[in-house]
DNA sequence: TTGAAAGCGCTACCAG
DNA sequence: CTGGTAGCGCTTTCAA
């Protein structure tokens, strides 16, 4: 049905392994007319190799796998947009999978990938604790490595490859201090399940930044919902209440739900960065589009994305890559003076002089590299 | 290297041949024992079949190849969340790869894709004009359905294969009749590169709508603009100037480049909504986020994913698939009361009747099926 | 129900 | 430099 290799060479005139090397060949042991000739004819015919054959005659192929919990989310299609680009830097081609936050889905898609044999795969989505899946993933990995396949991991900071780490707790912590630094002194926490890592990472970092800081986080004001925007909407409600008591900042551990809890504060008559403070984590696009900005901690996502394809391929080893991440204050948390409270000045570590500086749209704060956990 | 089919049945101790039937044979003739035997060595063993090595001895593939502009842009992860759910309904994997608006790259993408020979190919895109590669691109899509590939097309409503168009002359043109009827007459446009057929044709579609509602559109006030989020934001300045001139809306030919707008007139001192009303088109997730929320028109980009695939895979017939899309009126574009004028009342066609109705999130206009246009 | 063996399209090695 | 040809891992007749 198709046009395969066999007609070309007939067409050309020329023996089937002439037309292969001419095709694809790392020789250049053709003849030059002989390379034209089948050049023209593949041309001619609208010969297009047949990449299962390439790969099985080879034994390796030219793609790259990505498994992301979800596509539709700012935080996984920016991750994508930077594995896409190192993919077409290399020549490869990408598939993609959703494991929409199932481990179990997770692990099916590896096994399906696998069998693909890409050259790599690169899995993305923060790690659910406690599923008895969780061995079987890493099985499944080291099975595709054995023969011949790299992994690289972003963000599931204690499986045995290399792994891009955002540094959630820095983060997370920092961002404590900061609002801290700008005079706010009581606080909620918006969550999802503690069983999904960067949300638990991300929730008792920002306590033990506050705690850091002098302040406390009463436990009635971490509100645990559904880990999307829909769960920050619903948490609104809570929200409104708490603030009504006194609380006047919230961390809500995704911009996404952060967002969700904005609109929902609104229609609880609300107004967020006035009446309540808010800040998320992720810095996606929209963090910077919302009114009031939002503040979040920005880590360079399609970046990472970009480094976890080079890093596979480049057959990199085993070990954890921090990646640092930076605060960004914008309109959402704004300065809280208090008459009485002196300006406060934090000290991290003994050190680092962290301020909270406010620009337009983007204000980053002091370093993150290493280790600042 | 990598556990091979052999090694399973000697593991298990049958033939090669009944090894495959056991594992993937679509017929039933293995007795139940040895199928057993042979699962289980499959699974101590690690095995998963070698994806390419099926596909050429079966004759194909189970992976779907999407194309797309640009994966970071909401417009795209939309569909491609779409075209993801349709594939794994299907048992299929998902390989997509970025064009990045760019036809050139485009054909040799869908060259190269097409040499792993997916199942289907579907295209998403909004196409570019004038470009002579589109002749080619037609020619390579049409040797690939020659050799027993599926194709389907979003939103490139001119070529000979079964495509998904969403309504951009239709909606743009009642969008333009809402707006008028909301009492708004003095407009602007900002639009990108005509080359890009979506914002060519939603911009004139516009400005037709405009005409319809006898009002007109100044050439002054159609500003060409990066096809982009910083394309609108660069035209915020000249927005600013045409506002403080009498311009009252602002129609921007996607959500991207409106929210970009809004941003640069913010920071230009003028209150979008108050100061100059602001309209989009894709009714994009962070429309409804922004604030004020941002009036737009919506496609069902998702259901399109879907349907694009489906109809690929069922070996639809070449043709256009209307898809209808809704005006979605938000805060950024209030009900402008002149004491003066009555109320308008808009005719379309003699026979529908649009009422601009307002929602706090969602308030969908008249219906928009089939040739409104 | 099973095993043997013929391909699938291509690459790469081995003689010429 | 070129043509034969032996695989690559799997599916699928064809006999047994």
């Amino acid at each position: 049905m198709a046009v395969t290799l066999h007609d070309v060479a007939r067409e050309a005139g020329v023996s089937y392994a002439t037309a292969s090397r001419a095709l694809n060949g790392s020789d250049r042991n053709v003849r030059q007319e002989n390379a034209v000739r089948v050049q023209a004819a593949a041309a001619r015919l609208g010969y297009v190799p047949h990449a299962p054959a390439q790969a099985i005659a080879r034994g390796s192929t030219n793609t790259v796998a990505l498994v992301v919990s979800d596509v539709d989310d700012p935080y996984f299609s920016m991750i994508a947009a930077g594995v896409i680009d190192a993919a077409e830097d290399a020549g490869l081609i990408v598939t993609m999978a959703v494991a929409d936050r199932s481990p179990g889905l997770e692990l099916q898609i590896v096994r399906t990938l696998r069998g693909h044999r890409p050259r790599a795969i690169v899995v993305a989505g923060s790690r659910i604790d406690g599923s008895g899946e969780r061995a079987s993933l890493v099985e499944e990995l080291e099975a595709y490595r054995a023969s011949g396949g790299r992994v690289s991991l972003i963000s599931q900071p204690d499986l045995p490859f290399p792994t891009f780490a955002i540094d959630n707790t820095g983060g997370a912590r920092r961002l404590a201090l900061e609002l801290a630094g700008l005079g706010y002194q009581r606080f909620a926490v918006v969550h999802g399940d503690d069983a999904i890592r960067a949300s638990r990472d991300r929730r008792t970092a920002f306590a033990d930044g506050l705690r850091e800081a002098g302040l406390g986080l009463d436990p009635g004001c971490e509100i645990a919902t559904d880990f999307s925007r829909s769960g920050g909407l619903a948490a609104a409600e809570r929200l409104a209440e708490l603030a009504r008591a006194g609380v006047e900042a919230v961390f809500a551990v995704t911009d996404v739900m952060a967002i969700g809890a904005m609109s929902g504060l609104r229609a609880a008559g609300l107004r967020p960065g006035v009446d309540l403070a808010l800040a998320g984590f992720d810095d996606i696009e929209a963090a910077g589009e919302v009114t009031p900005g939002l503040t979040s901690v920005r880590a360079p996502l399609r970046e990472v994305g970009r480094r976890a394809v080079e890093a596979a391929l480049s057959g990199a080893p085993a070990g954890v890559v921090d990646i640092p991440v930076e605060v960004v204050l914008r309109d959402s948390t704004p300065p809280r003076h208090r008459g009485a409270d002196p300006p406060r000045t934090v000290v991290v570590n003994g050190a680092t002089h962290l301020t909270a500086r406010k620009g337009h749209d983007v204000a980053a704060s002091s370093q993150a590299h290493g280790h600042v956990t």
